[in-house]
DNA sequence: CCCATTGGTCTGGTGAATGAACCTTCATCT
DNA sequence: AGATGAAGGTTCATTCACCAGACCAATGGG
């Protein structure tokens, strides 16, 4: 990582990770990844980072492993960005921070509900399906949805519209996604 | 926060943790205080911070609810900085996070092992005992060690002198702790 | 009195984040 | 053909946070 960004003295794990997701906007990055943000412009719009720094996180998300470019049209040659399998493990991590913040770091609760897809059942603190036990829950069965309990968004890039309805994770969203308005 | 160190756009429970614990030292400050580092010299030294920066980010910690000053001793006053039950409850996301490093962001894997303290048993990937089960372990009963696959620290402050051999999280360490040499 | 310990604050320099403007490729409209 | 617009960037000046190191304050010990 560039200067200033990693923790060359920590002997640690977490400090290997923070150097890799631990910069401004990068874990804010893969969330949206998780919701089936893919391209450059649905980020920008709905993160409100600046380009530039968008371009950096990226590009340095992809040379960790975290993220890959996938073309999705030739002429001229687009691509999205999509989670890895590296990337995928972060929804642990990714989910508890942000229960955390659900109960200690924000007014009013979560914003966000999280469910298992096959039994509908709102998963537990460590993302694990209270109904149907076992391990944590993949990504790939989450389905999230706006918490009822919370004033809807008012916001007005295309991620945010999209995500007012129940949304699997994973699921191409917004300008990746069927373009009905 | 600072400005430039918020998200105020993004409506994510996520957004709001990250402004909390997410700016460059402050997970890893929390992590200190989970090995038992309470003084702030101690936290300087293991960090290797620059001393405004960690008067910042420990005031900011204590001002989001994380850590609370503790005095231990007066004339001249002194106090160490201790985790809070909402600091405590960092614990699952931290862990899961330190365990991610370990699998992908680290050459030959963990630096630490983190076990069960009442049967010994290292906790799996989402912080619970294998051997006892039920829900993950609290800090208050994990004991860290080093892990033998790797060599030892090569440093020699008195956070990483302890932690060379096994220590129960949260038990104070270094300074605060017996000053056997 | 001088010095060490602890826990800071202050200052000047540097690199990173920011917002705005600009660029390139190509498809489509007229 | 030329204008227009979308997508995904790059470049630039300014601002801000991070950094290292010097300095400061309260107290206790030799």
């Amino acid at each position: 990582m560039a200067l200033g960004t990693d923790y060359e003295l920590q002997e640690c794990a977490l400090a290997r990770a923070l150097e890799v997701v631990g910069e401004r906007w990068s874990l804010l990055i893969v969330r949206d990844a998780f919701y089936g943000v893919q391209r450059f412009n649905d980020f920008l719009a709905h993160l409100g980072i600046p380009r530039a720094v968008l371009t950096s996180r990226l590009n340095a998300l992809v040379a960790a492993g975290v993220l890959r470019k996938e073309p999705y049209q030739r002429a001229p040659l687009r691509h999205g960005y999509l989670l890895t399998g590296t990337g995928l493990e972060l929804w642990g991590p990714l989910y508890q921070l942000s229960r955390w913040g659900g109960r200690h770091a924000t007014d009013g609760g979560s914003y966000h509900l999280f469910a298992h897809a096959d039994c509908g059942t709102d998963l537990d603190l460590v993302g694990v399906c209270p109904a149907c036990g076992g391990g944590p829950v993949p990504p790939t069965a989450v389905v999230m949805r706006p918490n009822p309990a919370r004033a809807g968004s008012h916001r007005e890039d295309p991620v945010s519209r999209a995500l007012v309805r129940p949304h699997p994770l994973l699921e191409p969203i917004a300008s990746a996604a069927s373009p009905t308005g």
